[in-house]
DNA sequence: GTTGCACCTGCAATTTTTTGCAATAAATAC
DNA sequence: GTATTTATTGCAAAAAATTGCAGGTGCAAC
């Protein structure tokens, strides 16, 4: 409830409207699991209004990402998933050979926050990336030569 | 020369062939500075051989992306960069308000990568990703309220 | 409630990226 | 050198993503 009240508010504040579309995209993104592609989410918007057009989804998405309200990750396969902010933040990290995804609690990237912060002034985010890199098993694979 | 020579190398043993395209556009990839745009890509492979396609642009940079000769990078603003690896490792930061670029030595992730592999077993690739923030100069401007 | 303005939407058109396929040509063996 | 095999290319067509625009609509002011 809370939460919807400050989404509203955000949208609101930054000379932009609350439509029925708007709406039922915000909730799908919210409801759907924790990621979601932009064909998902027009899937799930149009089993309540059909009409719903790409078009719309594609704007939105790009809206909401710009005022911060979902986090947009590229995955290294190119997927782009979208994820409402607002939960835990974490980093996602994924296998370059299997694609498994694995989440990490962003505690892991403090210290590269505070060094880059330190001596660039850069101040980074933590959500919108995926770490590409390979996972335990694929790294074994590698090294025995079982790999690709 | 040796580059070249390890790039053919690489690129036999995966079972694929040197062909004229490719080689023009592994120099543009190469010789094209640092970081470089499909578009850009095809515009310098067209100057020497102006029949090349685009999909054999595209085609190729899929290929030589999971050869690991050349890097991928989405910019917080959708575009996507694909640069040389060989040089010198370095992580993108990007600010998501000028856009502002800035390459970061990739020592700084050391801690970071320690860390992902003592607790999760994941082996981080130090290229491929930008990561989104803000800018020393953008975070003071947001601070004294001059932001958007 | 009514009005006015700027934002939003759906559609169509455009641009970008991907895919299917027949012809071509690189690499290997002879 | 020639033949064989098979990846690669260019083209055209398809699919995906973006953009322009005219009409619709939220919402704030009255």
């Amino acid at each position: 409830m809370s939460c919807e009240t400050d989404t509203i508010e955000t949208i609101r504040n930054s000379d932009q409207r609350m439509t029925p579309q708007r709406l039922l995209l915000l909730s799908a993104i919210r409801h759907s699991g924790e990621h979601v592609t932009i064909n998902q989410i027009h899937d799930q918007v149009k089993q309540a209004y059909p009409f719903i057009n790409v078009s719309t989804i594609y704007r939105n998405v790009s809206i909401l990402k710009e005022l911060r309200l979902i986090s947009e990750t590229y995955k290294t396969d190119g997927e782009i998933l979208y994820e409402w902010i607002g939960g835990h933040a974490h980093l996602h990290m994924m296998c370059r050979n299997c694609n498994e995804m694995i989440e990490i609690d962003d505690k892991y990237l403090d210290s590269l926050k505070q060094d880059i912060k330190k001596d660039f002034g850069f101040n980074i985010d933590i959500d919108h990336l995926a770490i590409s890199g390979l996972c335990d098993q694929c790294k074994k694979l590698e090294q025995v030569g079982y790999d690709d």
